[in-house]
DNA sequence: CATGAATGAGGTTTCATTCAT
DNA sequence: GATGAATGAAACCTCATTCAT
């Protein structure tokens, strides 16, 4: 065994560059997509991965890990852009600058997104349909949660400042959680970005007609 | 073997009351509904329901079995509901006696539905939410495509009828889905079935919104 | 339930003629047959038979039973037809009316033989080829000893009347082991009786040619 | 944890003699010979092993793959011992150097197979008689079909060479067919491979005598 | 005669995980 | 960093057999 500076052999062949952990990484990527979170097998992904089991238990903790690896970060960043679109809009209320329904702003915030969702596709398919059984199972519920507590925010404002009729829990609640919807459904449904772009804003449309809708005095 | 009062028998065994299927049924239902179609256990479910794996494997043909005797029937009474719905409001439409949005009638199909979804709310919550793995995975995209291609008729009827704009493919397939998403958004939040009506009736309505706006040029 | 001398109904149809028996062992020999003795299976036997296992049991008391009851009545009337033919043989060694090689009297005896194998050809192909694991896994030994034994006294009578050389056991087991051979060949590989009568006369004729080869000086 | 002075580990633990797959395939090897392919138990042998039975799914595939690693070696070899006879007899009957029996050399052939059987005696044993079940249960026929082959050559080249009668399709299948079964009962009956090559020896000169015979017009 | 419910042991296989090297 | 041998529990499923009715 050659100890210096130079690449070493160690069973297989020269180090591919140091990216086991790179392979693991897209092995594993493959294999829960096809599978689902319980299904997935990490031997399978070994295996796939061209590398043995101690070598992904070096660089993970367990499956659970392995998965966390995979969309801890894309889950941090959409919770991000959410975050900021949504302290931006209140922000707005509390300058008093809202208008009735700022359709652009929302579908702008919409479509940063959908880009964010875009730009890591695969994990996010993976994190919103093959995570039952992992940690992440229930994930939607916490999008849900602070988009909830927006709209629930925005309600309220509109109640005070221009006289609307108030919402029910129940319906603040299940329509961010049909937004939410909205989104994994496109993204499932649509591989193109350009076009996911297009069905959010019918979809936002739509949703503010809802939305409207509710203030506006049963029509006979 | 007698011992005591308490007849012990190999085979046969005094039957408890004559119901082993039915514990098994009802073991089955709450393992699956605990853990998921794939982490439930078959050998659990036995445990649970004090019986031996032999006799599940007498009375079903294998783990798919098991979970089918537990939605098949839910499953086809919802089919059943909303084909007569859908067939009926086909039938207005071809007699010429829709009026633009019979929203009475909407809101009373989908009180129909909430109700078959409630008589057997166990085994819908399972199907719709637990049933990863199984052959039933991917079971609401079929409930799905029969609402979707109702609204789609409905949408071209309006087009030819009234001269409404036409509705995108896409849009239509999502408010499909939305619309069963619905559902389920209730049935899993919701445990009285009374409130559920209330909320569906609310859902309704707001979806009525959403599609009379798309029929509305947009105001500036 | 009608208790008198009509046909009751009890379950399925009326009995059909109350030949379960003969069902049952018709389901088991081809099961046994596909399958071979250990890898059949009761419940199918029983399920193909439209019979329940409890059936089974009251008219066989096991597996082995129920092989048994197929094959053992074949068995006893192979081993008469051999016994007769080698009593006759003996007789007329002892009667001294023995001639060096009485070829026609093997060849006859051989194809009665083959008509008995054939009289129940699935049963002892079956007997003979699938019964590993079963109590008659090793019947072919059996058959095989009594001819030995046959065969060891007429060398052993050879030797003694016509000063023939002596003829080691091994061989002598041997030949009685590829007489027993031929004929499981023959039932094996040719399905008309005809053929099969046949290609006996060329086996015994072969085989008597080795015979008297022993009994020649070998020739440089 | 360390007990006594041995040390107790999980995973890996202190290897025994770094001999683990060796110690299974002993454990199999006592198993299948023992019980039949079928009715070997892959925890038995394990348990003999003194192994888990993940480690046995480690070394081998599946109860197909273990058993192949038994006798897939000695196949091997059996072929290349009777290919290369073979080739050389057909070799000199092409090179007109054929004399009529070369006795010598076919039982300078059978010794050699018979050396290669010994070599591997239960492995050979297994394969032959407990392969029922297994892919390898037909294997004789494989071994019968290349000297079926060999002696319809060699039958048609006495019959064009030296006037010889034609000899009929299945009497030279047969004979193949006896050939092999020879060795089998030979391998099966007898442990010393001395002997062995005595009786083969006998067989041999049986078989060619049952060969001329064949040739030979039926004496009165 | 025959049913049908039930037993319980055992079958092969797969899994995530561990650790000495 | 990474290997590869090994663990041990648990998975689903099938089997021959039993017995009250």
């Amino acid at each position: 065994m050659n100890i210096g500076n130079t690449m070493i052999k160690r069973g297989n062949q020269l180090k591919d560059n140091k990216e086991t952990k790179e392979k693991l990484l897209i092995s594993a990527k493959k294999e829960f997509i096809e599978k689902g979170y319980l299904s997935a097998s990490l031997r399978n992904i070994c295996k796939n991965a061209g590398v043995t089991t101690g070598a992904l238990y070096f660089f993970f903790e367990d499956k659970e890990d392995l998965y966390g690896a995979l969309v801890a970060e894309p889950i941090k960043k959409l919770h991000a852009v959410m975050d900021r679109h949504y302290a931006e809009e209140q922000a707005q209320i509390d300058a008093g600058l809202l208008i009735e329904n700022d359709m652009d702003h929302d579908v702008e915030a919409a479509i940063e997104i959908v880009r964010c969702l875009y730009l890591h596709r695969d994990e996010f398919m993976m994190l919103l349909t093959k995570s039952q059984g992992s940690r992440y199972q229930e994930i939607t519920g916490g999008f849900v949660m602070i988009t909830e507590k927006h709209f629930r925010r925005m309600a309220d404002n509109l109640e005070k400042s221009f006289g609307a009729p108030p919402v029910a829990d129940y319906l603040i609640h299940w329509i961010a959680h049909m937004l939410i919807d909205a989104f994994i459904h496109i993204l499932t449904h649509e591989v193109s970005e350009e076009a996911a772009e297009a069905h959010v804003q019918q979809v936002i449309k739509y949703m503010i007609g809802g939305w409207v809708g509710l203030f506006t005095p049963a029509n006979k």
